[in-house]
DNA sequence: TGTACATCAGTGAACGCGCGTTCACTGATGTAC
DNA sequence: TGTACATCAGTGAACGCGCGTTCACTGATGTAC
């Protein structure tokens, strides 16, 4: 029966509630942004652990008390900001379509994949370091983003041991799981490969075969 | 000129020394392990961020002067550790010698692989969690930890084009690395595969399957 | 168009917790004779 | 075998920094009439 604050930031009936249970109007929504951005910004430089409020409050010149009517916490900004890398992967999903006979339904896939990472590297960073510290609220938002890559790619490896293409010994779960985290980990580093004479393409073409190869099988 | 002090805990012609300059004995040293051991099993239940020295001192049940005898701070204790794990790896190198023109060879290794991380988990984890988090010392000691299969399997990649096995667009650097990150991120979570009804040798194989046919090439 | 009021927005300054780190000390072990 | 001394080992207690967090306050914006 009691009636609950809603929490920080959170919307309701498209209200958006400050922490001191205020609502939160055009300017507020504007600075709340730029925390969010700002908070973005430091991720490039600087790992999780070392962002304070502080930081952020600073970088928007703005005091840490203002933080506090947006956010609970470092943690809960960027938790938005992952959940928005997460909304801008969706539409990928689309490419998952088709029977993929063609490599380069995969290069489109694998391209479009590492695009969207190049856009957001810093926050999708983060994400999966602190998914796989075993934050749980992270780790939700990586599978929920991650979920329908997946779903396809273990689909399409049925479909290939259906035709007998693929081996039957292979676990498509498996399979998928394990391409996904070839291709989470190239996109987050293939910036790295370049000081060995690896560039951008280099790389989109190698998981393109790899994942061609695996799910789609020898010819 | 200056007669420097010995860093914390490192060796000198054999003689360790701690930091106060003193000279570490047999009991010093048990201590010294039992900190180390300690600071391993806690990396199990908590990430490295949560991890204070006073938890690692209580462990052993002694104080937290004492842990400061044989280490500067939590992180070179877990880089103590992180190297030992390196050491651990050394002797898989073996198994990457012969063509690997049975599937078998690639199972080996992969099973080999895993296994060293099944022993080892929380430390590895932390050390690739660090490593990604761009701190140096863990990004070197995972790099020349993996360094030799991330050569050897670059070279079969190599020596598979050269037969026309493998298609001449993949670049082998970025191959091996692509199948490095696979096999690390597989060996950190198949656990978390058997609720999905995954089991470890399904994951030893997938693995190897996908190793295989990607440096070995079709038939 | 102007004035008064309500509400949204932002902050300076302080409090306090938790942890890192140190130092002067006690206790344990080893060894010379 | 025993005693004295040197050195190794361990610690209680405290200090202080840095950051998270809050509160009472001022300022900005919107709106009713």
């Amino acid at each position: 029966m009691s009636e609950e604050p809603a929490p920080d930031g959170a919307e309701r009936n498209d209200v958006v509630i400050a922490s001191d249970g205020r609502t939160v109007g055009r300017r507020g929504t504007a600075t709340r942004r730029r925390m969010l951005d700002a908070t973005a910004t430091l991720l490039v430089s600087q790992p999780l652990r070392d962002l304070r409020v502080v930081d952020i409050a600073r970088e928007v010149g703005a005091s840490p008390a203002t933080f506090y009517q947006y956010f609970r916490d470092v943690e809960e900004a960027v938790l938005v900001l992952a959940a928005e890398c997460g909304e801008a992967m969706a539409p990928l999903a689309d490419l998952l379509r088709g029977d993929w006979a063609e490599l380069e339904a995969a290069r489109s896939f694998v391209d479009a994949f590492i695009a969207v990472w190049d856009q957001h590297t810093a926050v999708l960073r983060v994400r999966n370091l602190a998914a796989q510290e075993g934050e749980p609220r992270f780790r939700d938002l990586r599978r929920s983003a991650n979920r329908p890559f997946v779903d396809g790619l273990a689909e399409h490896v049925r479909a290939s041991q259906r035709n007998g293409r693929v081996d039957s010994a292979l676990s498509p779960i498996a399979t998928a799981a394990a391409l996904m985290s070839l291709l989470e980990r190239m996109a987050a580093f293939h910036v790295e490969l370049e000081s060995m004479g690896v560039g951008r393409d280099d790389v989109v073409t190698t998981c393109a075969h790899i994942v061609h190869q695996t799910i789609d099988g020898v010819g």
